[in-house]
DNA sequence: CTCGTCATGGATGACATCGACAGGATGTTG
DNA sequence: CAACATCCTGTCGATGTCATCCATGACGAG
């Protein structure tokens, strides 16, 4: 994991449809080189796979809010319930204010509360707290850091 | 936007690095019809752009913590000043007990507070409230929806 | 009927993928 | 200390697959 492993994630962080003789130009190595280095980082599950990023407006889930779940028991079995919920994006158990934070997504707020109500039913849940995000400055990726000191690139 | 567009979104966001003739295989479709409806699918922006999933703890960010940050001024102006910050991933405007609330990556609690630190230098921010994540339980895309009654296939 | 939309199939050039080989760093042994 | 073995990581070239483009045909709406 050196420099030119991290500009490799970073440029396909940017566009993955990138060819691996473009990789390899741009960080000073041949195609076959740069795709060597680009399967052992899949390899080593530091790139966990390729995917597309959609635009939730066009896909009908304008509505983005985070909700905070109180249980009144053990909650750490509520990962399946909530993972069949396709609105929930994401799902942690935290430390504070609840037992578990989710980012959640529909089409409207009547749908969200449709999504709230399928929680409701979820086994232990008690209470819950919405907070609804009126517009987002950004969503990017992770942040590969290079060495300290070094000039950074932002992604996106 | 019909069925085999989401369907094309559902595989590509599974696997970005499957062929257009698999695409269409899946689909009931020519390779190049496949190509054909992706490319729209870019186009008009409902497919953003194709990326590439970093592992965070590989990367060196283990510590995820959401932020809540209150300012004592208006903060529409704030969001150039949190991307400069490379850990933040998100950042949001909530309707709520805050001003922004944003998502925060770090390699340790040290970090954290170093950008914490960070965000209190902006101007107008008043006060913070951290909620650190002791276990994510899944993080995936947008689900793209079907049509009402239709199976769901759950992303991930 | 006619136009617009959408899919098919084939041709072509680019690209991923793999194997063989070279150079350098490191470690081992006489 | 020197000579050699080994490993890692790179380049280069060959081959098969794939993206990409275009001409053609089917279908449905106005």
């Amino acid at each position: 994991m050196d420099d030119i492993d991290r500009m490799l994630i970073g440029l396909l962080q940017e566009d993955a449809t990138r060819s691996y003789a473009a990789l390899g130009a741009a960080v000073g190595l041949s195609s076959g080189a740069a795709h060597e280095r680009v399967r052992k980082l899949r390899e080593r599950g530091l790139i966990r796979r390729t995917t597309v990023e959609v635009d939730p407006v066009a896909a009908g889930r304008g509505v983005l809010a985070y909700v905070m779940i109180d249980g009144n028991t053990w909650m750490g079995d509520t990962a399946e319930a909530l993972r069949t919920i396709p609105e929930i994006e994401e799902a942690h158990v935290i430390a504070g204010p609840a037992s578990v934070l989710t980012k959640i997504r529909a089409s409207s707020t009547r749908e969200l509360q449709a999504v709230l109500r399928r929680v409701f039913e979820i086994d232990g849940v008690a209470r819950t707290q919405t907070v609804v995000v009126l517009e987002t400055f950004f969503e990017r990726g992770v942040h590969v850091p290079g060495p300290a000191g070094a000039p950074e690139p932002l992604p996106r």
